[in-house]
DNA sequence: TTATAAGATGATAATGATTATCATTTTCAA
DNA sequence: TTGAAAATGATAATCATTATCATCTTATAA
């Protein structure tokens, strides 16, 4: 069974497939480098850009999302509802917040400023439970 | 006269005062690709990686302060004080929102997490003013 | 004022993360 | 089963940023 979305049809690769569900097990938010040593588990010969590749593939169809924190490379979590982070300035990790987000915030700014807001993202800053 | 900070006796350098001027000079948060166009003017000669290092060491002083936005270069602002800021999705401008930092949100992550929290920023997705 | 040590500069090489290319292999619908 | 399109692995290319190094400037102390 094909599955499309934009220009693309897509064909099912078990690669892909077993990468998903990869970062769909973890809340570690790991980075394409990570993923693919836990890849190489199951397909020890994959390369480096396949991965990357898939990722590209798995955020465009909506199965994740690309995290962009400063100072990192790119990250990939399965959460799709909207949510905040916390990254430790210690060890580097990033935490989901138990925290709702304030559907508020994009009009009250709307107003103040005069722009179109679509959305907002929140990350803070601080030590990890670990590394408090 | 000597101004000193962490490890180093930084000398006087009119194109680092030139540099830190055209950053104190706009709200536009230039790449440092684009002061490094703009420094051009006052000094042909100079190299990007000058522009880099300069940059470096005025955040390191505390003058500038470097903003990352996710899918841009690093860019680089002279308002010291906490604020918000809007990326436009169509044109890529950064503007700073008129709006109150919220300094309880900080506690109630901490309450909510046990993580130690120092401090968080927001970003705001939308359209600038030109481009609603 | 001048000698000198430390910083500053420009050119360029190196780095690191990500993307593009290309030849080959695999998938899937007819 | 076959053929067109996608997937893959290897590798080159790209882009932003940082490091290196030889040379030039600055600040200080004699």
């Amino acid at each position: 069974m094909l599955y499309s979305y934009h220009h693309v049809n897509y064909k099912r690769s078990s690669l892909r497939d077993n990468l998903l569900a990869i970062v769909q097990g973890t809340n570690t938010h790991p980075t394409a480098q990570e993923l693919y040593e836990l890849l190489r588990n199951h397909y020890p010969g994959v390369g480096l850009a396949t991965v990357y590749r898939n990722l590209k593939i798995l955020v465009e169809q909506g199965f994740i999302v690309k995290v962009e924190i400063k100072g990192s490379s790119e990250r990939f979590e399965a959460r799709l509802d909207r949510h905040y982070h916390l990254i430790c300035e210690s060890c580097g990790s990033i935490s989901d917040i138990p925290l709702q987000v304030d559907q508020d915030l994009d009009s009250r700014v709307e107003e103040v400023t005069g722009c179109r807001v679509i959305k907002h993202e929140i990350q803070f800053f601080g030590l990890c439970k670990n590394c408090r």
